[in-house]
Order: C-alpha cells, then sequence, then structure tokens
RNA sequence: GCGAGGGUAGCCAAGCUCGGUCAAAGGCGACAGACUCAAGAUCUGUUCUCGUAGGGGUUCCCCGGUUCAAAUCCGGGCCCUCGCACCA
C-alpha cells in the first residue's frame, strides 16, 4: 500500500466534524433531503455486510449534499425486545463464544463487568456503532440527533404513536396463539435462535382436534392437520403401550396423552387430569366418528407418538400411506392380534374409502403409491416421501368426491375450511396449535403454544388504511421497481399484526395498558420524525417527560395553539414552534433504505403508520432495498472471511475502497460474495488512480491542443449521465463512470496528444468531487493536492451542459477510436507490418444522403425518395451505387429511434478530424498515413477500397 | 404451500423496463509485449471460434412461439436463492 489510508481517513474525518459540515440546519426555501436507513437492532457486532446499507445511503445524501440539498441523514439503534438482554445473560454466564467475540473485538476487561447489565449493553454497542461503524466510514450524519428505542424521549414519543393508533380505531383485542416458554413468557423463534437454545427451525402447526365418542361417554380425541379427510376414516390407532390421562375439559372426558393434556391447559380455559386410561383397554373396542357417525374400531399403532399432536390417530388408509402401510402390518401380524383380540374381519372392515379424486391416481392414492415403490413396512424411510407426494398432489389438486356428502365436488383446498368450521360449529372439534419440534427456552425450559386471551393487534387489515397506503405507495419512489410493484400484494396480504407483548423486555410501557411492552416492529415504524425531536431533548432544551400527548400533537400534527400547549407541557412556545418548523422542514421523509428482509416486515408497517397517523403532506417519498454482503456460500462466517471487525476491515483495506467496494461490486439488488482479494483490488484502483492524478498534475505543460476541448466535451456528457445515474440512485453505475471509465477519458486525452495543464486542472476540478460521495476521504486529500480549498465535500456540482459543438467534438473522437480498431484488425487478421496506412472517407453525395436520411421525420425512412434525391446532386460516376447504399442507409436510420437521430448521425467533417489525427495514426502504427476523399482523384487505392467508404466508417488501404 | 427474485462468456457482474447501435460494459483471472538486474507493481494489447482486409460462424439454462430482427417479448420445462409475521 503506497498510500496511508488511515491517516487521511482521520485527517478528514475530524476536519469535517470539526467544522460541523454534517449537521443538518434547516434552511427555509432550500431544497432538502432527508434520508434514513433502517437502524440495526442492539445484539452485538455487526460485521462488514452492514455496512453495504450504510454506506450506499451515506454516498447519495453526500451526493445530494452536493447538488445544493440540505440534507438529514440520522442514525439511532434499535434495542427493544431481548437482544441486549440475552446478551448481558451470556456475559454474566461467560459464554465462552461471546467472551471470544467481545475480545476480539478488543473490549477491555473492566468494561466486561458492566455488560452483565442490559442497558449498559445497549449504551455500549451504541457507542461502538456511531465511533466504530459510522464515524469511522466518515459519514455525513448529524450526531447531535443520535437516538435509540430505549431512551425516555423515544419512549414518549411511541407511548404517542399508540394513543394515536388507538384514536384511529386501529387497536384491537382478540386472542392468540404464541409460543412461550413456561418460565419466562413469550419467546421468538427464528433460524438465528435469539430467544431459544434449540428448534428454531419449528413451525407453528394448525392442528384440527376431532373428538370421538367411546362408548362409556369419554371422548377419543385424534389430532389432525387434514379434517377434511373424516369421510375417508375406517379406524383409530391408538398406541397400547402409552398411558394416556382422562381429562376434564369443560363438561366433556377427554382421553388424551399426557404432554397433549399439558399443552392443552395452556390454549384452553380449564383442562384438569381426573385419571389415567390404559392404551390397550381400547384395542379392539369402537368409537364413533365425527360428522360421518360411523363406528369405527380401534387398532394398536406403536407410531403413535404421546409428544405429537394428543398421541392418538384417526386413520385415513385411503390418502395416507402410513394408515394404509399400518392396516396391512397388522393383517399380517397374527400374533399382535391375537393379543388384542382383533379378527380379519375387523381389518377387512377398515378398507379404505376413496374421498379424494387426484389427478394423475386411482381412487385409493395411499395404496397406489406405496404399491408403486414397494413399501409395505412401517419401518421404510421413504414412507415420509410417499406421504409428501400424496398429500400435496391430494390437497392441492385434488377434488372430494361423492363420498363426501354435501362437499362432493368441492376443492379440496376449500373443503378443509369447510368441513372443519362444520364441526367446529357441531361442537366435534377444536383448534390446537403445537410445534413442529421440541424447543426450548434458553432457559432450558421447554417451548409450548400459549394462548394469550386479550392480544392488541395493530389492525392493519382496515380497508380504509390498506386503500390509501397502497394508493400512497403508486406515488412513492420505490427502488428497485419489483419491489414497487410487489408492495401493492405485501399490503393487500397485510392483517392485524400483534403490537404488544408481556415479559421482561426492553421497550416502551404500552400506554393503555402498561402490563404490556410496546413490541419490536410496532415501535420502528414512525421514528424517522424522532430524530427532529431528539435534537432537542440532546440539547436539552426539552426533557422527556414534558413530551406529552399536547407535545406531540402540536408539533407533529399541528394541534392546538402554542399558548395552551405551552400551559399543558411547560415547554416554551419559541422551542414548540423552532420543533414544529423544523419539522415540517424536513418532512416528509425521502428515502428509507432497509435490507431485503424488510419488504414484508417493516416497510409496509413504516407506511401505513405514517398513513394512518399522519398528514398526507408528511407520508414517505421513497424507500430502497438493498440486498446482502455474504460469505461465499452462505453468511458472513469467520471460517469463509469478512468476519473481521469492522474497525480491522477498515484498517486493512482502506474505508475508502471498502466504500467502492460497496458502491461498484454489484446491483445493490443482487446479494453478493465478501472477499477480501475484491476489496484488495478496490484498494489497488484507488491507488492507481491517485498516482495517475499525480502524473497528471505533475506533468509537464505542453500546452493547448485541440483535444482540450473534446476533454471538456467528455466531461460534460459524463456529469450528464452521471446525474441520470443518481437520479435512479444507481451508485453502481455511477462508480463504475467516475472510477473506471472517466480515467479512461484523461488517457485517451494524453494517448491523443492532449497535455494542457489548464485543461487538464479544469478536467480535475469536475473529476475529484464526482468521486467524492463514494470516496470522500481521498477526494478531500486529491482536492488539497490540486490546490484547492477545502472541503471538496461541500463543493456545488455543476449542471451540464450539452452542447451541440460538444457532441461533434465526441463524435470526431468516436471516429478515431473506431478507426484505430478497425486498423488493427485488419493488420492482426493480415499480419501486416505497415508501411503505408490510406485513409478515404466518404464522399460527399454520401454524407448528404444520410443528411436527408436523418432529416426524415418518418419512422421508416422512403428509399425511392431517397434515391430520387440523390441521384440530383450526386456526381455522374457514383450513379450506380446509390440504389444499393440508400437502402444500407435507410436501414440503418430506420432503426434509430427518430429523436435520437439527430445526436446519433451528428455531422462530422470527416476530412479535418482524420487531417488532424494523422500524427496520432501515424505514431500509433509506426508508418506513413495519408488521408484523403474517397472520391479525390489523387487519392492512393489500388485495391479499390474507397467504395466502402460509409459516414463514420472511411475505407481504409495498407500495403 | 403462499409470495418474490434469479440462471449471461474461465470467474464476478452489467445489459432485459423502451427487441436492432450486442460477440454482449466493467472488474478479476489468464496470455503476450513494454518497463526492470529480477520479482512485484504499473502501462499496452489479446482473451467464443474460423479468417492474409475491417468479415463469417456459433453463443446469453433448455424447448417452443411472436418478429424482417430476441440475451431482451410470449408460453412451457429444469435448476437456484430469498421472505412468510411478534425476528431486527
Amino acid at each position: 500500500m503506497v498510500l496511508d489510508f488511515s491517516s487521511m481517513e482521520g485527517k478528514w474525518q475530524k476536519a469535517w466534524y470539526d467544522a460541523r459540515i454534517n449537521e443538518s440546519e434547516p434552511a427555509p426555501g432550500t431544497k432538502k433531503f432527508f434520508m434514513i436507513f433502517a437502524y440495526p437492532g442492539v445484539t452485538g457486532y455487526l460485521h462488514v455486510g452492514h455496512m453495504r446499507g450504510y454506506t450506499v445511503s451515506d454516498a447519495i445524501v453526500r451526493h445530494k449534499m452536493m447538488t445544493g440539498h440540505r440534507v438529514l441523514f440520522p442514525v439511532g439503534t434499535h434495542a427493544t425486545g431481548n437482544g441486549a438482554i440475552s446478551f448481558a445473560r451470556k456475559v454474566e454466564r461467560g459464554d465462552p463464544a461471546t467472551m471470544d467475540i467481545l475480545r476480539s473485538n478488543g473490549c477491555p476487561d473492566e468494561t466486561l463487568d458492566r455488560l452483565t447489565d442490559p442497558v449498559e449493553v445497549v449504551r455500549f454497542f451504541n457507542e461502538v456503532y456511531v465511533n466504530d461503524y459510522w464515524k469511522r466510514f466518515g459519514f455525513m450524519s448529524d450526531w447531535r440527533r443520535f437516538t435509540s428505542t430505549i431512551y425516555p424521549d423515544y419512549t414518549k414519543f411511541i407511548e404517542w404513536q399508540m394513543l394515536k393508533l388507538q384514536a384511529e380505531g386501529l387497536l384491537t383485542q382478540k386472542p392468540y396463539y404464541a409460543p412461550a416458554c413456561v418460565e419466562h413468557g413469550p419467546v421468538a423463534i427464528d433460524a438465528s435462535e435469539t430467544d431459544i437454545s434449540r428448534g428454531g427451525d419449528a413451525e407453528m402447526l394448525e392442528y384440527t382436534i376431532l373428538k370421538f365418542d367411546f362408548e362409556d361417554g369419554r371422548k377419543l380425541v385424534a389430532a389432525t392437520l387434514r379434517p377434511e379427510t373424516v369421510f375417508g376414516l375406517t379406524n383409530f390407532w391408538v398406541n397400547p403401550e402409552v398411558e394416556y390421562v382422562d381429562a376434564r375439559v369443560g363438561d366433556e372426558t377427554w382421553v388424551v396423552s399426557r404432554p397433549a393434556a399439558e399443552k392443552l391447559s395452556l390454549q384452553m380455559d380449564s383442562v384438569e387430569i381426573v385419571g389415567s386410561a390404559d392404551g390397550a383397554s381400547f384395542m379392539g373396542k369402537r368409537c364413533t366418528a365425527p360428522l360421518t357417525g360411523r363406528a369405527i374400531p380401534i387398532f394398536p399403532s406403536l407410531l403413535c407418538d404421546p409428544d405429537i399432536g394428543t398421541g392418538l390417530v384417526m386413520s385415513v388408509p385411503s390418502d395416507a400411506p402410513v394408515d394404509w402401510i399400518g392396516l396391512v402390518e397388522l393383517r399380517r401380524d397374527v400374533e399382535e392380534r391375537k393379543k388384542y383380540g382383533i379378527t380379519e374381519a375387523m381389518i377387512a372392515e377398515a378398507s379404505p374409502i376413496a374421498i379424494i379424486d387426484t389427478p394423475g391416481y386411482g381412487p385409493l392414492p395411499a395404496v397406489e403409491v406405496t404399491e408403486r415403490i414397494g413399501i409395505d413396512s412401517l419401518d421404510d424411510e421413504r414412507l415420509d416421501e410417499a406421504t409428501k407426494e400424496v398429500y400435496k398432489t391430494g390437497f392441492h389438486k385434488g377434488v372430494m368426491n361423492s363420498s363426501c356428502g354435501e362437499f362432493a365436488g368441492w376443492q379440496v383446498e376449500q373443503a378443509k375450511d369447510a368441513v372443519r368450521g362444520q364441526m367446529l360449529d357441531r361442537g366435534h372439534a377444536s383448534m390446537f396449535y403445537d410445534l413442529s419440534e421440541v424447543v426450548l427456552c434458553r432457559c432450558g425450559n421447554r417451548v409450548l403454544v400459549k394462548k394469550i386471551p386479550d392480544q392488541w393487534f395493530i389492525d392493519y387489515s382496515n380497508p380504509a388504511l390498506k386503500k390509501r397506503s397502497k394508493e400512497h405507495a403508486l406515488t412513492m419512489r420505490i427502488f428497485p421497481k419489483e419491489y414497487y410493484d410487489n408492495i401493492q400484494n405485501v399490503l393487500e396480504w397485510y392483517r392485524e399484526r400483534a403490537c404488544v407483548r408481556l415479559g421482561n423486555w426492553l421497550g416502551t410501557r404500552f400506554p393503555i395498558d402498561r402490563r404490556w411492552i410496546v413490541e419490536a416492529i410496532a415501535d420502528s415504524t414512525l421514528y424517522p420524525i424522532h430524530y427532529v425531536t431528539s435534537r432537542f431533548v440532546n440539547e436539552g432544551k426539552v426533557a422527556a417527560e414534558n413530551m406529552t400527548e399536547e407535545f406531540f400533537d402540536y408539533v407533529l400534527l399541528g394541534r392546538g395553539t402554542p399558548a395552551d400547549v405551552e400551559r399543558a407541557t411547560g415547554v416554551g412556545q419559541s422551542v414548540l414552534d423552532a420543533i414544529r418548523s423544523e419539522f415540517d422542514y424536513w418532512y416528509p421523509l425521502d428515502v428509507n433504505l432497509g435490507g431485503k428482509e424488510h419488504m414484508t416486515v417493516h416497510f409496509p408497517v413504516f407506511l401505513m403508520n405514517h398513513v394512518a397517523i399522519l398528514r398526507p403532506q408528511h407520508w414517505p417519498r421513497g424507500i430502497i432495498v438493498n440486498w446482502y454482503i455474504t460469505s461465499t456460500g452462505g453468511k458472513i462466517s469467520k471460517s469463509k472471511g469478512g468476519a473481521q471487525p469492522i474497525p480491522d476491515a477498515a484498517e486493512r483495506f482502506g474505508v475508502d475502497a471498502m466504500r467502492l467496494f460497496y458502491a461498484h461490486i454489484a446491483s445493490l439488488y443482487v446479494d453478493v460474495a465478501w472477499e477480501d482479494g475484491k476489496v484488495e483490488s478496490y484498494s489497488d484502483r484507488l491507488e492507481r488512480i491517485w498516482s495517475f492524478i499525480g502524473d497528471l498534475v505533475s506533468a509537464e505543460d505542453s500546452g493547448p491542443t485541440d483535444m482540450d476541448a473534446w476533454l471538456a466535451a467528455r466531461m460534460q456528457s459524463r456529469l450528464a449521465d452521471l446525474e441520470g445515474y443518481m437520479e435512479a440512485y444507481d451508485l453502481r453505475s455511477y462508480a463504475n463512470d467516475v472510477f473506471f471509465e472517466m480515467a479512461q477519458d484523461f488517457k485517451w486525452y494524453l494517448k491523443r496528444g492532449g497535455g494542457s495543464a489548464e485543461a487538464i486542472l479544469g478536467a480535475l476540478r469536475l473529476w475529484i468531487p464526482l468521486m467524492a460521495p463514494v470516496t470522500p476521504h481521498m477526494a478531500e486529500e486529491l482536492w488539497e493536492r490540486i490546490g484547492m480549498n477545502p472541503f471538496v465535500s461541500t463543493v456545488l456540482l455543476p449542471k451540464a451542459e450539452l452542447s451541440e459543438a460538444a457532441t461533434v467534438e465526441e463524435k470526431g473522437e468516436r471516429l478515431v477510436a473506431a478507426l484505430m480498431e478497425d486498423i488493427s484488425e485488419i493488420l492482426k487478421v493480415t499480419s501486416i507490418r505497415p508501411s503505408k496506412i490510406v485513409l478515404m472517407v466518404a464522399p460527399r453525395w454520401k454524407h448528404d444522403m444520410v443528411g436527408s436520411a436523418v432529416a426524415s421525420t418518418d419512422k421508416n425512412i422512403d428509399i425511392g425518395q431517397l434515391i430520387k434525391e440523390t441521384m440530383k446532386s450526386a456526381p455522374q460516376e457514383a450513379r450506380r451505387e446509390i440504389p444499393a447504399f440508400a437502402k444500407e442507409i435507410a436501414m440503418e436510420v430506420s432503426r434509430t429511434p427518430v429523436d435520437e437521430r439527430r445526436k446519433a448521425y451528428v455531422a462530422v467533417d470527416e476530412l479535418e478530424a482524420l487531417g488532424r489525427a494523422k500524427r496520432f495514426f501515424s505514431d500509433q502504427f509506426g508508418c506513413e498515413v495519408h488521408v484523403f476523399s474517397a472520391d479525390d482523384p489523387a487519392r492512393v487505392d489500388p485495391k479499390g477500397r474507397a467504395r466502402h467508404a460509409r459516414p463514420g466508417r472511411p475505407a481504409v488501404y495498407v500495403e
């Protein structure tokens, strides 16, 4: 590394923050731009992947700063939930992995002791995020506005938000089933296992439990995922080796497994175990199926697991391979049958009943599939796969047949809900929720599904809210385009969402019932607003306790009079009005950027809460979704690279190189694998640019040339392209032009003999500022080096000026460059070492013909007309060529859209342009070069190449 | 299952919205040359294939279609990734 990136970074960051160019002050009358990225949850150290979205945000914000906007780009942290709590617990018990991470990130021992307190954990990581990540990357954030979701003022803001939702009639209450630890209350089940120690992949299953009347009045209770198959019931399975219990539920007695009784007791009002029931005692007896009223035999099955469902199973051999094979085995196993007194006749009675017409199958899919695969034992591992196959096709494509009473002819998918609904209505069934696998809380206790009878929800299904939100989303600038389209569907499908939770969590007490804590998604929907108020709190102008409902109503909704509000809140009118006018200045939010995980969670509720609570002029204007930096083959991890602490990576690669990596490596809308080598190549690229610019400024001034105008023109057309890219937040194209293409422009300028110090400096005064959004530190350093005053970060980029003359300049150079390639190609193919190159530009009449073709405003050029017109003016000897050439030209021009033709075919004096480039060609190919017009009698053209000359493509003769 | 996105030359990755200007940007890697005592770095050129004239042939997952023309539009198939709710 020839450049000391690290000290450059420190130098400029200090300078920026000392000069406070990052601080956001409203300036009424000027353009403003307000952007945030979704704040990180405080759960530990972040990794280099997280910096992608943050860096892109900063680059966008910096570009806005340089295009005449006041910007507000605040940061904060999300500490709600139990992330910090579980982190503190891990520190407390000295969890080796956690301690290792802390130490390898350089956390001093004396700090470790502090981190057993969740609030200290939040405080600690707030510092880490701000200092080691965001400031370290040179962000233009207004640090005075930092806030965190557990700060008292934030809490007051959330209370207000919940009160507003209630006032809008958007809070509802109803029963809810949620996974919960017996000891610690509700927990989240997710793959990262933040709350739990086992079972992150578990899913919540929705069972229907069906009650079968037994002869003594008890009910045998089976759980099923396919209630519509009751019509195909032939028998009932009970495990003869299990001790079941009698459970008193309401005024009924249910027979279920002991674990099932315990689970049910969490979900039903009164469940009391009153006795036990020996599984074997039911063998060979009968019970009565719900809905059909059929009396079916009870058979033994060791597959009935007391931990799954209720431990009792209903048997549908027509569509469940396991049930069918169970019967097959039982028929075969004379011993077992004898033991429980089950006769062949009873088994025959339990023959499968066809109930579903499944496309591609006969009437009994389970029998068919097991026979086809050759399964005849319950031990066969392929049973699972057979079950999946039958279940999938039957459920999604099947139709209930005539055995299904009133449901005959129904799609199975629809029949499921209808059949269940009927049985629920008649008291034959209940709902029961269970997890698909064993889940253990961090404390070691089982996590089970628990009924919360009075759960609060935010009602996102509210039709008016949904409609307004969808309409507003159509007016927003949402990237990528695919999400702009899809958010309509997301909003459409949104239902009510639980918004508060019980238990020991960090967060805001629910103002309507303080037993609850506002849930982590619900408290981060409207929060961009709070960056306006947080500043006043952090500066001591308002205290959290004064931030009452009246306070927020006044500053955010414009309700009440200053005098009344001052009286009610104790906040002075001048402060109230300062906050209110800042809010009016900065709001609405222009862009909210967040990772793709937010697409179905945060962004929809962010949008809907704004729409629900704020006035329309304050609804958000834009969303950008970013994809992830991953590691090769998965998440960032220690073994695969990219897991080094962010400050270490910054030190190793340089912040600007990392920023360029994030900006340029790929579109923001694809996942990218982190590779150290790639980041290093961006470091190299920056060093090359650095030394290249060094060479440019230290080179001797060789005075003005024709190329100076070209360089200036080129800069303007680059500038115009770049403006377009940033309009769509396309940072990748922007970086590609600035850091790769523009360097090529300078090289071409030099190659073509340019060398004016003034022209170069003029171009650098544009190029270097254009780098600043992406690589601000190096840009500042370069800026200083070419003798400009700091800061390049606050330079106002000019608007691109595109003139006709500039277009001609560029076209002329394109002609030269294209000709270079053509000549090289010819030399390569023919292996000629040239002693002479003759260039012949197309004759006048060909240019004229192109000119009149381009002048036509018709989409399709009239060839006849073109020929006639050209015949009039073209020289006699050209006549024979005219028709064929006219056809070519007409077809070619027709392909170019009418409004682009003028620019694409702008007329260039080729003879003059090549005349100027003669020296250049001669130097490049090391031989003499002659330029003629193709109809110049003096031309040297023994092979008759001249007739190939076309406008934009001169003929070439080499010898 | 529901919903979304994707499969482009050795690798990564643009292009696909608005079909032609696409053998397809850019980067990396590889090869050759320059510089150098040498290595590295840097610079220049080449990098599907054939070709003694700027051209031809075959390509953008597979099959089929629309069109004068398809990487781009339409239909079908195969494969991959992601989100799915109290998890930020």
